[in-house]
DNA sequence: CCCACTTTGTGCACCGGTTCACAAAGGGAC
DNA sequence: GTCCCTTTGTGAACCGGTGCACAAAGTGGG
């Protein structure tokens, strides 16, 4: 019976579902909060906002941890979530780059919570080095490799203007870090074995524009259906 | 010939398609300002970092722009994808919420430059309304809806804490706005026809947890291969 | 102990998206 | 005009992911 686990835990959970653990874990939390013990995946799938089919999908690759008939234990499924996103240990986290974002993220409680710890504030900037946020002094860029290394740091977030980042990101993973939360503008390069993540603003804005512009257009007959578009455009 | 092209743009570019448009006008646009004038799919797919087959499939949704043994013009190019974005006209933008974060994008640059401007910042503590940044006044949430439409807002941005997002989700949907970036950590529920795109600080770093645990498990010998969890796990 | 009811876990068909590989198209040299 | 070279645009195979639908498993009531 722990074979058929096992097998069914297989090395290796599809990436969708890593993406969607996070939003169950969440989910779970408020329920755990709210003093409930177990949830059908149909209320949990809801609370997350997918499918449900999906949703036990999801679960299985972790194991078979739900009771038909009943559901799944909250606390229980909350662990084993948990377990399996590595937030059972905690996570030393540093912040490159310490403007206006960087001061947001520093500030922000909110990830601290689950498992993540910054750890370390570090700036090009003389005249932001030294500063105080959230608890922690700004320390110079020069000292990136002994801090990662002094502290543990595994996960950096790069909060540089653009043309710094692909720069910044060389010495980090020079000094050992393979996952990097990049809020830059830039496509990084990066060796393989190395995780990057970005977040960048202006493309999801830029996403949500062209669904708005295709809204409008319905609204108002959109551009013609014959000649579609001017048979030459000057720029 | 002009039949052949709108045939190919027939209502509809798929929605990955649309998430890297975005990626290549930025490249596109740093092409430009080096002063090349065409460029080949291999080359634009290498600074988009993409394959390049994908990137003229994704192309040739929009029309057939490119040369054959040449590559594309740039400019129009650039023009194009803005057109198919919608970035020739310009959105006006409403930031709810802000605090730390709400006041980082708000002095943001990045993004007023490309067809975005932040039109009106707004938020339900007397302490910050009124304040000034980035040039604007904050008004309060009770303004809401008025601003929306006096200033013509399309997108809003959501940078207030969990807990407030729904209630402020809806009434800026009642208002008649259908475009949402989402900062907070909750699944908005939203009817048909609303376009949500959210940014999740926290999962993502849930997601480079998962794949950093895997790299150091697999380091150290990772889980035994037999007895892969404790027969039970108490909490 | 058995039956009716609930809910999980998953086989399977389907779908959007990716990648390969190549025919078709255009440019430039002579 | 012809030939060769480059590069696009796309057909087709493939792949990961989704969602339906249902058998299997477990619960609780009588
Ligand atoms: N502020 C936002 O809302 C926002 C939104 C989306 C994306 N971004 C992106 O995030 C990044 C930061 O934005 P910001 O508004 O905080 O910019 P900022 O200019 O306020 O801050 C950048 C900080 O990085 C520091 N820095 C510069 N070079 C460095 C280096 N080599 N090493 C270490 N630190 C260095 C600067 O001293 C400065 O303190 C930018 O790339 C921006 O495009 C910002
Ligand atoms: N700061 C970050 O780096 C960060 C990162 C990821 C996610 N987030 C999320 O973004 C949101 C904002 O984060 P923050 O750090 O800026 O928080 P914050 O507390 O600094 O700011 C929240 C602001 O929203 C305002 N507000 C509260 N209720 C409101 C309402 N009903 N209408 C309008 N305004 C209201 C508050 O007055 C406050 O100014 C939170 O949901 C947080 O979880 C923040």
């Amino acid at each position: 019976m722990i074979r058929r686990l096992s097998q069914a835990r297989e090395r290796g959970i599809p990436e969708a579902t890593v993406a969607r653990l996070p939003l169950y874990l969440r989910a779970l939390n408020g329920m755990a909060e709210r003093g409930l013990a177990t949830v059908s995946s149909e209320d949990l799938a809801v609370a997350a906002g997918v499918n449900s089919a999906k949703l036990r999908k999801d679960l299985s690759h972790l194991g078979s941890y739900g009771t038909r008939g009943v559901g799944y234990d909250v606390e229980y499924l909350i662990y084993q979530i948990s377990r399996e996103l590595g937030l059972t240990q905690d996570w030393a986290v540093a912040i490159v780059g310490v403007g206006n974002l960087g001061r947001a993220l520093a500030n922000y409680g909110g990830f601290v919570s689950r498992g993540f710890r910054v750890a370390a504030l570090l700036d090009a900037d003389p005249e932001v080095v030294g500063d105080h946020i959230a608890g922690l002094s700004v320390e110079h860029i020069d000292e990136l490799e002994a801090v990662i290394r002094r502290r543990g740091v595994s996960i950096v977030v790069l909060a540089t203007p653009a043309a710094a980042a692909q720069q910044v990101a060389d010495r980090v993973i020079a000094a050992g870090v393979t996952s990097i939360l990049n809020f830059a503008p830039v496509v990084l390069a990066v060796p393989e074995g190395v995780d990057i993540r970005k977040v960048d603003l202006s493309i999801e804005l830029q996403i949500l524009a062209f669904h708005e512009q295709r809204k409008t257009d319905r609204m108002t007959g959109g551009p013609a259906m014959a000649e579609e578009w001017p048979e030459a455009v000057d720029l």
